[in-house]
Order: structure tokens, then sequence, then C-alpha cells
DNA sequence: GTCTATACAAAGATAGAC
DNA sequence: GTCTATCTTTGTATAGAC
């Protein structure tokens, strides 16, 4: 009985367990690791506070494997775009774009949430990316490309960090940057759904 | 006696309360402020803890100062910058990315304090914001470029967000960055200071 | 102004009854 | 599994010596 607890986590419908993981993601996101108390959780998920101590054992475990879970799903979610051996290497990119924008739409919370586990215990969070694969097509594509332009001085890496920062950073900053620019959400998204084409065409040209 | 704390804060050499404030800076951007416990803004201040409250009434008002300084520091020493009526739209830009890239290299913990802030009472942050000055040339600049290209679709949000985001991004997301390419302290700032070149020149090739 | 000592409340963690 | 009661840590506050 014990044991079975260590399987696929949800065997048929919702357990308690995965109740007050649900809550706990949506305390969570909303408002942040600190503010977050175990007792708002607790309320939220319609169970007695003991009970997430007697699942996770801290408020720090069960914030671990939800922030895991998220990036696990936001690498995991690619992994088939990046591995795939009929696209180039522009439509690659083209795709990862627009999939992570519109990720971004429905979970706006996330890169924060993540940034903030980076800032505290980078290395955590390396361990798991390690487990990542490292024998994506994509990786063979971005070689040769690399190797095709040896006259470029260009260090890969920009592209890499341009790519992210474009598409990425706009969300980090969200609520500064609607206030800023006076945006509402709907706005915002419509912003963001234009960079999907705009964001590949600028790596692009850094690419020549 | 104690109206004189109103005044401007530093009155002669490093006082106490400046004391406790550097010690708190550097506490807060290497463990954040939810790690950090105001024991141990005491501890590395050399004073006693009942001093913290003494000067600063709270945790939290003593982070917001912080807070506040370190963004009046960021947004105020481009005013001049900004406001230089002998420098063109461009020539504007590539100062502004030198200058950040050169700040956040001596402060790399700033912008995720910052984000931090955004994210949990974006409110502060605004209010203090509005209050700069809303006149600068390079504003009047700014509307004259976008005048002069009507017929592009372009809206110039994305450009706001890209120079931004190409800049900001790679410091918020250093930790993982750096692990993740493999790169040590000065292999990293010698990659952004490449990027004081190239982000300029990215940006005037969008904007064309 | 600075320090010691202490009190109190909020919040995370744990023990034990059922 | 679930709950009640309790312990511990930590932020906050105050009294009082020097």
């Amino acid at each position: 009985m014990a044991a079975k607890k260590e399987n696929k986590a949800v065997e048929k419908n919702a357990s308690t367990e995965e109740k007050i993981k649900d809550a706990a993601k949506r305390v969570f996101t909303q408002k942040g690791y600190a503010a977050t108390r175990t007792r708002d959780i607790a309320e939220e998920s319609g169970y007695n506070l003991s009970l997430i101590n007697y699942y996770f054992r801290s408020k720090e475990k069960l914030f671990d494997i939800i922030m895991m879970e998220q990036l696990q799903m936001f690498i995991h979610s690619v992994t088939d775009l990046l591995d795939d051996h009929n696209t180039t290497l522009q439509e690659k990119i083209t795709q990862i774009v627009a999939h992570y924008i519109d990720m971004l739409k429905k979970n706006p919370g996330v890169p924060f949430f993540v940034m903030n586990e980076v800032n505290t215990a980078p290395e955590k969070l390396v361990a798991r990316i390690k487990l990542q694969r490292n024998d994506l097509y994509i990786v063979k594509q971005w070689m040769e490309f690399v190797k095709s332009r040896p006259q470029t001085a260009l260090n890969p890496a920009h592209i890499f960090l341009n790519l992210l920062g474009m598409t990425v950073f706009p969300f980090v900053a969200a609520p500064m940057i609607s206030l800023r620019l006076g945006l509402d959400q709907q706005q915002f998204d419509a912003l963001m759904d234009e960079r999907k084409k705009l964001i590949p065409m600028w790596v692009a040209e850094m690419m020549n």
C-alpha cells in the first residue's frame, strides 16, 4: 500500500495528494513561494494543515516538486520538435518560438517561478536539466550551421541568448511592461502573438 | 535629534544605519528576501538584532528601501544620456546598452531583485517609476522616428521589448545560462562585453 | 545610540490520538 | 488518512542598562 504511492502519482481519480498538489500549484504561482503559507494551501485544498507535511515533508519539498514538473513540461513538450529530422533549423526555431509563446500565455507565472529557483538553488535545476537527451537532431543541425560559417566571428551563444531573451523576457517582466506600456491582458497577448512571426525573422537575420 | 534621522540619510561617514543597509544589501541580493533572516543581517552588519528594528521598523521596509535605491540608481544613471540633445537615437541606444551591461556586470543580482518586487507588489514600483521625468529628449526623438515610418506595421513596443530582453535577460538567467553553456564568471562577462556592440547593431537592423 | 534580555505572534514541522 | 495539539523558528516589539 505504501509502495504504491511511489508509482505513477495518479492511479485513477484525483487522490488527496494530487488535490493538495493542485491547490499548491495555484497558490504558489499566484502568490510566490515566500508569500504562500502552508495554511493557505491547506485551505485551498480543503484538507488539514498536517496533511501537507504528511505527503510532502515540507513546504520547500512541495514547491520543488511542482517547480520541477512545470520545468519538465516546458522542456519535454518541445523534444519532438527539436528531434524532427524533417524540418530545417529555421523551421524549428519558428516552431519553438510559437510553441513557447503559446505555453507562456497559458502559464505566465512559470518563468518567474523557475527563475526564483534558479537564483536560490541553481544546482537542483542543473542536475535535473542534465537528464535531458543530448542527441537531439537539432544539436547536429546547429553544429553544422556553426561549421558552415567559420568566417563569422559571432559566438553562437548570442543567438541562443537572444532567442530566449526575446521570447521569455516579456513574460518575466510582464507586470512591469504592461503597466509601463499601458496594456491590458488581451493587448499583451496580442503583442506576444505578433512576436511569433517576428522573432524567428529577427533571429534569421542575426544568423546571416 | 529624532528629526535629524529624516534628513539626507548619511550625514558624514558611514553611520550605523548605513552599515546595516550595506549588510542587508549583501545578504538580500545573495539569498533573496525570503531566505534572509533579520538575524543574518544583524550578524553580517556586526550589530545587534534590535538595531534593525530601531532604524527600519521591519524587514520588509528595509528591503523596500534597498530595492528602491537600486532601482533609482539604474533609472537615474541614464537620465543624462537619454536627455542629451547632441546624440542621435542610435547613439543613445548604443550608450544605454553599454551603460547597463556595465552596471549589470557590477550588480548582477539587481534584475532579479527588481523582478521579485515586480511580481509581488507591482504598484509600489509603478508609483515610483511614474516619478520619472517624461520630457526627456529621447522621447521626442523616438516619436519622430515612429512618425517617420508610417508604412512600417511594426509596433514600436517590440523594439523596446527586444532591447530590454537582449540586454537584461542574460543576467536574470545567468546562473542557468552559465551552467548550461559551461561558462565561468570571466567568460560570461566577456560574452556580455561583446554584446555591447552587437545589441545596438541588431536593434538598428530591426528599426530599418 | 547601542546593547542585552525578553516577550509575543505567525508560520513551518512533528507527535500522537482516532 | 485525517485531525488536534504542541514544538520550534523567525519576525517584530519593548524594557532597561550603559
